[in-house]
DNA sequence: ATAATCACCTGCTCGC
DNA sequence: TGCGAGCAGGTGATTA
């Protein structure tokens, strides 16, 4: 469930049931996750305060005095808030057992997320210490990818999902701004113009940002129940259209491969 | 350096 | 009803 929103969401779901609590003890029941788990992790983390719940592009990063563990949910992991004694189902690899009688879940079928842990040096890790801008700051606009994108062949969607150019525009979102900015997914990201990718820039935060408010209202899905938030599919314009029609212009929309991607865009609305 | 492909996994849908 | 093929929201590693 991994684009960047619900990687937001899901942050300011655990938050409050995090910061503060004592972790009193780490369970590790598949350490194979796309890397593996570090032995020492429950020695590391057992005993001490959640200072906070931060996220970085697509990594929720849980700070505590001697470092921060980092998480990332791949394409099908989840975090919620559960009861100490609700027992493990399948794909239920981690449990961070709290001082409130409550414990972090970590559930991820497809094992493509990660446990990790740095130092308290900040971005030392290697995942997190050459990652572009976050997309909703101002270290984050279209001069930046102008710039980045000179002289560069590969196409547009697949330069605005490098994490090197801006982080946390993923496959859905990056379908969704391309649309919005009117711009093919296709084209080289060379050829484009300066005030097109400031309109881009744009959308991107936009759609993000509309994206992540709407997250806002499934918080309570957090605790308990299946932890599942939904991808607000409604408000998908492009994504998943791949035949049906054009929500502006009535025509059929496009749907090729693309770094093999599936992607969806308008013939007549994006040139 | 850049671009394209591969790889890591399980689960679900589709067509036969 | 069963079974193989293909696909899924990520992204680092490997290959040209």
């Amino acid at each position: 469930m991994p684009e960047l929103p619900e990687v937001e969401t899901t942050r300011r779901g655990i938050e409050p049931h995090l910061q503060g609590r004592t972790i009193k003890k780490l369970v590790v029941r598949q350490p194979s996750l796309r890397w593996p788990v570090p032995d020492n992790l429950p020695r590391l983390m057992k005993g001490k305060v959640i200072q906070s719940v931060e996220r970085r592009a697509k990594y929720i990063l849980l700070k505590l005095s001697n470092g921060s563990a980092i998480l990332h949910l791949g394409m099908s992991g989840s975090l919620r808030i559960i009861e100490a004694d609700e027992p493990p189902m399948a794909h239920d690899h981690v449990d961070m057992m709290l001082d409130s009688g409550q414990a972090l879940r970590f559930t991820d079928p497809r094992r493509f997320g990660c446990l990790l842990w740095q130092g308290v040096k900040e971005d030392t890790h290697k995942l997190l210490a050459s990652l572009g801008p976050e997309p909703l700051s101002d270290q984050f606009d279209g001069e930046r990818l102008f710039q980045l994108s000179r002289g560069r062949k590969s196409a547009v969607k697949t330069f605005i999902m490098d994490n090197k150019n801006v982080v946390g525009v993923g496959n859905i979102y990056a379908n969704e701004a391309l649309f919005a900015a009117g711009i093919r997914p296709d084209r080289a990201a060379g050829k484009i113009s300066k005030q097109r990718y400031l309109l881009l820039a744009d959308e991107i935060k936009i759609v993000l940002a509309k994206a992540i408010e709407q997250g806002g209202t499934t918080l309570r899905d957090f605790v308990g129940g299946d932890g599942k938030p939904g991808y607000f599919k409604q408000q998908l314009k492009v994504y998943g259209r791949g035949e049906e029609l054009c929500l502006v212009c009535k025509g059929e929309l496009t749907e090729i491969r693309l770094g093999q991607r599936s992607t969806v865009y308008c013939r007549r609305c994006q040139r």
